[in-house]
DNA sequence: GGTTTGGTCAACCATTTGGTTGAATATGCG
DNA sequence: CGCATATTCAACCAAATGGTTGACCAAACC
């Protein structure tokens, strides 16, 4: 669950994959397209869409010889909801966030 | 260009950093009470606050020789913000949010 | 003053990360 | 078929990450 948010913050940690992001935000795009601005090697960006597909940001669906990928924001929206938490906390809301977060925080009396 | 995301998001991606930013939601903390709970060496505890301190995301004031750790919610914020750039979830993201206050608050007015 | 307490520093280690190149695998085209 | 295009795979590399231990410094206490 909190292993959800390692993989989602680790993939927004790079610079090249949320640039990645933004540019899948205005239309899905192949492969080779998402590579073409950057500079470095297609495999090199292969690897950012794979970090980017397993922290579930974007999919990838195979049609012809053309991969293309697509924004997928429900990965993003539960990142949103946790920073939430800590950004704009009213009180009202602080227990209930505390145990939404699902820290595992090792409470000795328990 | 962002490299404020770029450490802010690293700082996230790690979930012994979130319990402890999760702790410190509660109250302002030694740096021996923060490490107290985790089943690591006071060491590494330090290295993660250093992490999170130059993230932004917490500050750190020694007052005698003990070190007090405070969470700085304002680096979150920013983080928030760019989330907030793709724009098209982010009702969605309130809406979850509400969603899950019903669901998890039974305790606010019953 | 000597010793405990709070915390960092330094050196080290294993693993992960972000990149490269060159070969390999499909798929489409003439 | 034969070739070009789209993408990944494999091996490699340098640097960063997350942890350890032991020495160290600074403040507090008897």
């Amino acid at each position: 669950m909190s292993n959800d948010l390692d993989t989602v913050f680790a993939a927004l940690a790079d610079p090249t994959r949320r640039t990645i992001l933004a540019m899948l935000l205005e239309d899905d795009m192949a492969v080779t397209d998402v590579a073409e601005p950057f500079e470095m090697s297609l495999a090199a960006i292969s690897k950012h869409l794979v970090i980017l597909t397993r922290a579930g940001l974007i999919s990838q669906e195979k049609r012809g010889r053309v991969k293309w990928c697509k924004l997928e924001p429900d990965a993003l929206r539960a990142a949103s909801v946790w920073m939430q938490g800590f950004g704009q906390f009213e009180p009202v809301n602080l227990d209930a966030f505390e145990r939404f977060l699902e820290v595992e925080l090792p409470t000795d009396e328990s």
